[in-house]
DNA sequence: AACGAGCTCAACCGCAATACG
DNA sequence: TCGTATTGCGGTTGAGCTCGT
């Protein structure tokens, strides 16, 4: 029974129990889990905080480790390379934290999930609509994450969203097989909301080679050429979609961009100076989504 | 300068899955 | 097979920070 869990919650509390501490870190408390881990490797984390001396839950240890102490921990503002990518696996796996993570090298599953509640769920509150709600997946898909790619080909200053490809593999092997692609990315109106039914796609792990279609979330977007940032594909109902042009967010994803600046205060990828405010084409795509019933 | 509102993110909680004896 | 320990995950919380007034 793990003493931070239901064991320490349930019962009354054993004098170790008591004992441990809580709450942040400390700097020495960093430097002891970092040199014993240096020495010892990891795992086994109740004993591991036992035998390093600290007062403190194996829970505890591993997620300090985990979330910040690893020296492969990438810090930072999430870049708009990497919100590109967190919006399609969350569209594929909903709120899958640990597997999206995995496709983020040196990002947590933690840094992830807090970045979707408090930046994506934000502006579905602004949108007084839930963030899994047909209409707001619709908004990112064809509004926002078409933006996202025009901002990085601006700060990449290419029309090739394409510049690196260092993980196509890994889009390859999570891409889903045809069969779960289905009409939707021809029909965008009947687009399934797909955001709870994550263990559908499990099977296309990182060990596992699928070489597919794209997602239904990237193949309107990414294979439109310079048509992309308009809503052509939606308005017309079919997007073009390009089975030979696989890539995705990670197909271009480049660590080294800075987006720090722009990003603290919003994730939206809005032409205007203030960027967490709605501008005319918001408005109008929102209202067309309302109107038409989607 | 002071204050309050809103935001961020590290840490915790509870539960489920897995490992192990 | 069963009970216990451990690990991993997603949801939630709250202290500290930032920003606007």
């Amino acid at each position: 029974m793990d003493v931070e869990g239901r064991g320490f919650n349930s019962g009354s509390p054993s004098e170790e129990d008591m004992d441990l501490r809580r709450g942040p870190w400390t700097m020495e408390e960093d430097l002891i889990l970092v040199n014993y881990i240096a020495n010892h490797g990891e795992g086994r984390w109740n004993a591991l905080a036992r035998s390093a001396g600290l007062k403190r839950t194996g829970k505890s240890c591993r997620l300090r480790w985990l979330n910040y102490l690893r020296p492969d921990v990438r810090r930072g503002n999430i870049t708009p390379e990497e919100q590109l990518l967190i919006l399609e696996l969350h569209s594929r796996w909903g709120n899958r934290w640990s597997k999206i993570a995995q496709y983020l090298p040196g990002r947590t599953d933690n840094e992830i999930k807090n970045y979707w509640r408090t930046r994506v769920q934000k502006h579905a509150k602004q949108l007084q609509c839930d963030v899994n709600s047909k209409q707001f997946k619709d908004a990112m898909r064809y509004l926002w994450m078409p933006r996202l790619v025009e901002r990085i080909r601006a700060a990449n200053g290419t029309n090739n969203v394409v510049t690196s490809q260092p993980n196509l593999g890994a889009i390859q092997q999570v891409s889903p097989p045809a069969y779960e692609m289905g009409a939707a990315h021809l029909n965008p109106s009947c687009t399934p909301d797909n955001s709870s039914n994550a263990a559908s796609s499990d099977s296309a792990g990182p060990s596992v080679q699928v070489v597919s279609p794209p997602s239904d979330f990237t193949a309107d977007y990414y294979f439109q050429g310079n048509n992309n940032s308009d809503m052509g594909g939606f308005q017309s109902g079919c997007p073009v979609v390009c089975p030979e042009a696989i890539t995705s967010p990670v197909g271009f994803y480049n660590p080294t961009l800075d987006f720090e600046s722009s990003e603290r205060t919003s994730w939206f990828p809005s032409d205007g100076a203030d960027n967490t405010s709605w501008n005319v084409d918001d408005m109008w795509f929102w209202q067309q989504q309302f109107s038409n019933g989607v």
